[in-house]
RNA sequence: GGGCGCAUAGCUCAGCGGUAGAGCGCUGCUCUUACAAAGCAGAUGUCGGCGGUUCAAAUCCGUCUGUGCCCACCA
């Protein structure tokens, strides 16, 4: 397929045409079969076996849930680029793929795909609903796996895991067994976090605190003189109050404490309890407590041996006899609250009240707290190790503050619930005896059999394989020689949200089971991607974006780019079309600029010519190219993307396609042996920008390279060193060059002159460094040959050299004053200023010496400018 | 209630002690033989307010205002 579009435009007929690159790049033509060619070439793959240092950051796995979003590009764009970059510096790199399963958000997805066909899980039976999900799973799976491919992620496809597989349930079995034997899992009924839509306990993080509007309402309980006002959002759960506490200092209730009082709607009474939980400052100061449904109250209860009454059942619906029997959670709440109004207890009418109230992560329901039974992970000793491998600096986390909130969290840890009542997951290798008995079965045991006993029908919590990863993946629980090769992974790369879920997850049983060895040395933390105003990305908003529309439109690596473009470390980034448009102009200004220098013979071939031959502009692109080349190195190792992206960007297009190139144009057209010195120059500019973009804009660099240099890959190709090169003064040189360029462009502009338009001119270069770039400064600036009646209509004196121009008299007097005296104002400004501080004493005392220096050459120069406009304004064509 | 962060050009953001920057947008002129997805030139800011430290503050400190995020067992 021809990679043309549009060549109409400009034909090329004259005798530098290329005719093997079209003059725009047409991304969607060369990307596809471009990254089928490396996997087939095997280029991404990883071998244990090899002499090479190890470069590994696995994928945080991708849930199976359906499809990749704006974040996931972004995460993985900046992995491929540190693994890519590895890869050319000469690393065994591996960048390990793979997928969740995702236990509650799949399941939920699945049943919501069943209750379109109007069934339900329960209808299928346990068995063929978990069919039915790893149906979904590989399809869901698929679409994920081709949107990887077009983003250009170079992954070790032959290595792809999926936490659900035969040797990532093994591992997960093994970690489990091993954990249960050191008594660090164990079962115990407490109140969790229960979603009565998911119909499963959740732990402590996935819940989602929002401010809800709730009803406060308090109600007297207690008959006679022993009454006592309580306040609650949650009336429904007074069914189940097994007390009413107050503080034991609190003279107000003193004489109630130890008291039976008669609790409303029932035919129970209940103790009033003194407990120091209770603030006396807040509302009443008395506390309804209900053991079953509240996590303090249960507290409270084991502390006064309160009995625990379950009012709802896993649904949320009253399972008290009597008249609220059947009803749900909210019906009951205003139910009873009415029954409570007739029986004069509502003492103050119930007031809006907002309050903190948790739903559930995956599906938003109100959750309830639930007394309940569950396995869960004995954290203290792991979450001990987790902080220390941080402290102790085993562990880098990038950037620095955000360790804060890791050593916060690992530092604050309650038990983690790790069982799930769901159907989708690693079932709990537990089997339940006849009598109670527990037996935790390792992966090549064999259960207990005879007459009563099961497996336990729990699941474990996601994230429980997923902490597992970095060494999961490798292997284990065998030792493998991946294993030895590839763990500890050298980078983590995954966003601040994960931190908890996911990342501490990873360092518990990494340093657990690894036997101390940490996961990774370094965990670098990237930000959520955001719209163009700045705002969350959210499908309630409308304001989300699929990555394959965008890159279907302007190619994958301007997709790239432009992430990575907003990469500042831990800080979110926001994406707008417009800016992917304007990455897709630089793919397209690097495929144009090489093609210029390919239509103009520039070679990698041999080596560079001695600095004898090169001309001032090709030493100075080469000393800029060079510290290009260290700049580069420095953020690639910072991780900070965003500058690394900025500083190639204007490399590339300002000073190599648009300096470089237009002061070469002379030489290039001209031919001869200094064009063949800069053709390899060129050659080696380009070449070595290629390779130092190729991480992040893999297609475009490919392309162009290997057909500059006529090389396999820039893929396999070894990254760009600092030779070392410097050349201060031909970058003062240029820099001077540049200032006439503009100076006098400027004039040109101000006079209204057309760009194209040729003037005549005569250029006094004497005496500076500028005498050998006359023919560049007239090409750059259409100047012909003074000829014959040449006549001055204006000079412009600028760097100690002089232009003049022929204008044939018809030079704009007007407005050549008014810049003149605009370029003065700022001169006199400059002067006033850099004298003000020379004539401080105190800074000329206590400022550096560099400081003061560079304020006399201000002075200096401001001086200079000063007297050239005043001469230039006097010369001035009067009237 | 605790903790963290942010307020810089119209928008999104860099800069974090020594003459205010980038991208996009905006204005003007151009198809000047790589590129109009381009080139050239230009305009735009009391760097949130108020104090302080310093020879010097967008940059450090305090404070106020606005705003975002995380954590927490607010009946």
């Amino acid at each position: 397929m021809a990679v043309v579009t549009d060549n109409t435009q400009r034909p090329d007929s004259g005798p530098n045409s290329a005719p093997e690159l079209p003059t725009q790049y047409a991304p969607a033509e060369v990307e596809g079969p471009l990254y089928e060619r490396w996997v087939e070439r095997g280029y991404f793959e990883a071998d244990a076996k090899s002499d090479k240092p190890p470069y590994t950051i696995v994928i945080p796995p991708p849930n199976v849930t359906g499809s990749l979003h704006l974040g996931h590009a972004f995460e993985h764009t900046l992995i491929d680029a540190l693994v890519r970059r590895k890869r050319m510096q000469g690393f065994e790199a591996l960048w390990q793929p793979g997928m969740d399963h995702a236990g509650i958000a799949t399941q939920n997805v699945v049943e919501r795909e069943l209750a379109k066909e109007g069934k339900s899980r329960h209808d299928l039976g346990r068995e063929a609903f978990v069919e039915r999900v790893w149906q979904w799973k590989a399809e869901s799976g698929g679409q994920i796996a081709g949107q990887m491919r077009r983003l250009g992620n170079g992954v070790a496809w032959s290595r792809d895991r999926f936490t659900m597989d035969e040797g990532l349930s093994r591992a997960v079995q093994t970690v489990f067994k091993k954990m249960f034997d050191d008594g660090l899992i164990y079962r115990a009924e407490r109140i969790i976090n229960w979603c009565p839509r998911c119909l499963t306990a959740i732990s402590d993080i996935e819940v989602d605190y929002q401010d809800d509007d709730g009803e406060l309402v308090s109600m007297t309980y207690g008959e006679g003189e022993d009454t006592i006002v309580v306040a609650t959002t949650r009336a429904e759960t007074m069914l189940g109050d097994t007390a009413v506490a107050v503080h034991p200092d609190d003279e107000r209730y003193a004489h109630l404490i130890g008291k039976q009082i008669k609790l409303p709607l029932t035919d129970r009474t209940i103790p009033v309890v003194a407990d120091t939980h209770v603030d006396p400052e807040f509302g009443t100061g008395a506390v309804k407590v209900t053991p079953a449904h509240d996590p303090n109250d249960f507290a409270i209860g084991q502390r006064h041996n309160l009995e625990s009454i379950e009012v709802l059942d896993e649904r949320g619906i009253i399972t008290v006899h009597g008249p609220f029997l059947g009803l749900d959670r909210f019906e009951a709440r205003s139910a009873i609250v009415a029954a409570l109004r007739a029986d004069g207890r509502i003492v103050a009418e119930k007031r809006p009240y907002v309050h903190s109230v948790g739903h559930c992560s995956r599906c938003k329901t109100t959750l309830e707290p639930r007394l309940s039974m569950q396995w869960w992970v004995k954290v203290e000793t792991l979450a001990k190790a987790a902080g220390d491998a941080v402290r102790d600096g085993r562990v880098d986390i990038h950037p620095a503050d955000m360790s804060q909130r890791y050593f916060d969290w690992v530092d604050n840890l309650n038990d983690w619930c790790i069982s799930r009542q769901l159907w989708w997951g690693h079932r709990i290798p537990v089997w339940h005896g006849p009598d109670g008995e527990l037996v935790c079965v390792g992966p090549d045991e064999e259960p207990p059999t005879g007459e009563g006993w099961t497996q336990d029908t729990d699941v474990l919590d996601t994230w429980f394989s997923s902490g597992l990863w970095p060494f999961s993946t490798l292997g284990w629980p065998e030792q493998t020689p991946d294993l030895e090769k590839f763990y500890p992974n050298s980078v983590l790369v995954t966003g601040y949200d994960l931190m908890f879920f996911w990342v501490a997850r990873m360092m518990m049983f990494g340093l657990y089971a690894m036997d101390g060895q940490q996961p990774f040395h370094t965990i670098a933390f990237h930000g959520m991607v955001r719209d163009e105003f700045g705002k969350k990305m959210s499908k309630s908003f409308g304001n989300t974006v699929n990555p394959l529309d965008w890159m279907d439109k302007y190619g994958s690596d301007a997709l790239r780019f432009t992430l990575a473009r907003g990469a500042n470390p831990g800080v979110d980034v926001p994406i707008g079309e417009d800016w992917v448009q304007a990455s897709r102009n630089f793919a397209n200004k690097i495929w144009n600029a090489t093609r210029f220098a390919l239509m103009n013979g520039a070679t990698v071939e041999g080596d560079l010519p001695p600095v004898e031959q090169l001309s001032a502009t090709d030493r100075w692109i080469l000393s800029r190219l060079n510290k290009t080349v260290a700049e580069a190195d420095a953020l690639y190792d910072d991780y900070q993307f965003a500058k690394l992206a900025d500083a190639l960007y204007h490399f590339a297009w300002d000073e190599v396609f648009d300096w470089y190139v237009e002061l070469s144009k002379t030489t290039f057209f001209e031919g001869g042996e200094q064009a063949k010195v800069s053709a390899r120059v060129l050659g080696e500019v380009l070449d070595v920008t290629l390779r130092l973009l190729h991480p992040i804009v893999p297609f475009v660099t490919d392309t162009l390279w290997t057909t500059l240099t006529g090389r396999e890959s820039v893929v396999i190709a070894d990254w760009p060193k600092d030779s070392g090169f410097r050349d201060d003064v031909a970058e003062q040189e240029i820099e001077l060059v540049q200032r006439v360029v503009t100076e006098v462009r400027r004039f040109r502009s101000d006079q209204g002159l057309q760009p194209g338009q040729k003037v005549p001119a005569r250029l006094n270069l004497d005496g500076t460094a500028l005498a050998p770039h006359e023919a560049a400064i007239r090409q750059l600036l259409r100047l012909q040959p003074e000829g014959e009646g040449f006549s001055a209509t204006a000079s412009l004196p600028v760097a100690g050299a002089e232009v003049a121009l022929d204008l044939s008299g018809t030079i704009d007097v007007a407005a050549e004053r008014k810049r003149l005296a605009k370029d003065l104002a700022a001169a006199e400004k400059e002067k006033a200023q850099a004298e003000g501080k020379l004539g401080n004493e105190a800074f000329l005392a206590k400022a550096p010496d560099n400081v003061v220096d560079k304020i006399r050459t201000r002075l200096a120069k401001a001086e200079e400018d000063i007297v050239r406009l005043q001469n230039q304004i006097s010369s001035l064509p009067t009237g």
